[in-house]
DNA sequence: TCCTTTTTTCACGCGATATTCATAAAAATT
DNA sequence: AATTTTTATGAATATCGCGTGAAAAAAGGA
């Protein structure tokens, strides 16, 4: 298990590090937003604890930039609970925050919390939408939606891979294996498919012109 | 399968009574430790879920003198998220955790994941199918059905493993044992087999084209 | 041993699914 | 507005996966 550390002061990163290491993890280290990004685009990383103050790139533009190309969970860290409603607002789904100063077990427990949630992601809920793993099942209003092993591959790799734009080029390779050599439209089909069991749905598969697709749950926070 | 619902609340326990019966679980109520400590000798319970703040003896406390007696798994509910910290400090192997307000299905997901883990069965009864770990039978309307070894064992796991998609891969594995290198159409024939001697419950053992079966005993009616 | 029961293999057929392709629609560009 | 590029759709065709029955192989039981 590989954790990220992105702050600025390096009193904190020290002091996170070590709590990490003594468990067991393994910690990477970004003092901003730019060296964090290519960390994540070079390393293997299973959670990033990030720091909303910095100097360069704050918080909430580097996590917007890392969810765009991957959807590693997050913890964030803020000087202010204020913070939190703000946080709230954005919308990219982090998966937990903690205020400065928090204790090491407080961090401890937030970091196994996440990573737990995350190994046993069994279920993708939304509203009345509901996906499960164990199951291979999708219901939507207490329906079973019936969906072929291709469309159900397909909806399961858009979800873990929510709000990512994915080209059809990769969309081949990770659901239909490197080997396939298929005509563009094949994928344009399964989405029309796919699409239509979603019914109420279909419009969280959003069409990324010049590009692919992109699953999106419009998950609207009632303010 | 009997679940103790603790917590001083009423509405609460409604709530969540009212999910659990849904599911077909049995739920006993106590409104505070004492209480719950009570049903817990005289019950027969297989998962409790425990409030921490409460009038008279608090969570900690009633856990504490719970575990002393019987090892039955715990699901914590508290009012902060901040708790979360001071139960880890606890040690004291509790099951699972939610912070209120949760809503219903995340704690039913809860519930599965912890009952599962922590499964040990003697009898799965639904209706008048009645299979008898101990026995090694299985009764259909008090009507003994005579299964072959293989078809029993198939059985069991299903039953072990029920609402969960099980690919053929996975069975031949945990089910004919690691080193067997088999046909895939041997689990189709043992399928079948298998269906024809469920009799009216042949359906419990669903196909999930392009994966495998999976158990499931009657369909939920949506409501 | 022989006979019975159980397990496994396998080929065939059918229905479900995947893929291709032609055409329509939509969006971007000029 | 006209052209070009890209995506959506419907329908035709190819392919795949599952259920089945029958028969061979293996395991048990007298």
């Amino acid at each position: 298990m590989t954790i990220l550390v992105v702050d600025d002061e390096e009193l904190i990163r020290n002091v996170i590090r070590e709590y990490l290491e003594n468990e067991k993890y393994e910690v990477l280290e970004a003092v901003d937003g730019e060296e964090a990004l290519k960390m994540v685009s070079n390393h293997k990383i299973d959670l990033i604890i990030l720091d909303i103050m910095m100097p360069k790139k704050d918080g909430y533009t580097t996590l917007k930039e890392i969810r765009k190309e991957k959807n590693i969970p997050i913890i964030m860290l803020s000087a202010r609970s204020e913070e939190y409603d703000k946080l709230l607002g954005f919308d990219l789904g982090i998966d937990d925050y903690l205020t400065k100063p928090f204790s090491p077990r407080e961090l401890l427990a937030r970091v196994k919390a996440v990573l737990r949630r995350n190994r046993e992601m069994e279920v993708y809920e939304v509203g009345d939408f509901v996906l499960d793993l164990q199951g291979h099942t999708l219901k939507i209003a207490n329906e079973e939606v019936k969906l072929t092993p291709k469309e159900y591959e397909l909806l399961v790799y858009f979800i873990q891979n929510e709000h990512i734009a994915l080209s059809r080029e990769q969309l081949l390779n990770k659901v239909w294996g490197y080997d396939f050599y298929g005509d563009d439209r094949t994928i344009d089909t399964h989405i029309k498919m796919l699409r239509n069991n979603l019914g109420k749905y279909r419009d969280w598969i959003v069409t990324v012109r010049g590009m692919g697709y992109k699953f999106e749950s419009d998950e609207k926070i009632s303010s």
